[in-house]
DNA sequence: TTATTATGTCAACAAAGCTGACTTAAATAT
DNA sequence: ATATTTAAGTCAGCTTTGTTGACATAATAA
């Protein structure tokens, strides 16, 4: 494994840090290309997509709990739910112990839909998994947990807060 | 050095590239959220900061350089660019080969605030790179630039295209 | 001389964020 | 019991940053 590693005692050079800022954001500008295409077809942008994925990832979350995670407003993320439950692609049903919440699922429709998003970046990030290799997918994951907030890795970790 | 490495043979699990997925979009999240606050205060937005951001890094670019490189299209960028050449952070100068073009430099006032952008985004991924060792560094590069679309890999690791 | 290229501009529109004000129903606290 | 807080939702208007389409100017290239 004759990888380039930054200097021991300069890695904390700008150039690195440069680096670094700069593979962040055209890695995000790439991942992000491949559910735009799909998405533009449909009527729904960017923002439907990250509710679809959370709402999948943890089946049963509530409003608030998305709003959290996902730091937008409850206005924001009202009108893109709204349309997401509209036409079919979420299921809401009132909270158990908490009447006043509204539990999300996706439905049949809403996790097929899930499902071809993802396949696009899985794709993607399965061969730079494959290519880099499995030490290198722990670092990617160590560092990239160490840019988030401190304060919230825990619930990064456990991928939803509901 | 007892890092958790994905299954050497299970690494394209559908956990795993969800994780991918996931710290990439949270780590993204937080660390477009220091230079924000700071904008906010002036009248720019993080459009501002990325033309900013790579004029400082790649000196004399041209406006079509700065296009291909950011996937815009030029009258999104004019808008920005516009503002930062109006308020006196960037100046232009006419191509000494060819007249036609518009070769970009940050001013005095534009090379300090970026600067102060990025000492914010600098702390957070130096914080990160020191927690997680120059090994895992290598990782998280190698990773993300897998990420990237292979045709743009080389414009990637030169910064920036004139 | 003509066509192409680099840049810029006007106008209109869309996605996705924001603030502020207000409502309803359910749960909690006093 | 009553009052307060919380979860969710709604209406209205604004901002940033992206988009199309049409057109203009100056310089380069064919």
């Amino acid at each position: 494994m004759h990888r380039k590693l930054p200097h021991p005692n300069l890695y904390l050079r700008e150039e690195e840090l440069r680096r670094g800022i700069e593979l962040l954001y055209f890695a995000y500008r790439d991942f992000t290309q491949d559910p735009d295409k799909i998405l533009a077809d449909t009527g729904l942008g960017r923002a439907h997509h990250r509710v679809l994925y959370f709402v999948g990832r943890s089946p049963g979350t509530t409003v608030s709990g998305l709003l959290k995670l996902l730091r937008i407003t409850k206005q924001s993320l009202s009108r893109v739910l709204g349309q997401l439950v509209d036409d079919g692609y979420i299921e809401q049903q009132a909270g158990t112990t908490d009447r006043r919440q509204r539990l999300l699922y996706l439905t049949e429709k809403g996790d097929a839909f899930e499902k071809q998003l993802f396949s696009t970046q899985r794709q993607r990030v399965a061969q730079a998994y494959k290519t880099a290799g499995p030490e290198a997918v722990a670092g990617f994951w160590e560092v990239l947990l160490n840019i988030v907030n401190e304060t919230e890795r825990e619930t990064v970790l456990r991928a939803i807060e509901k």
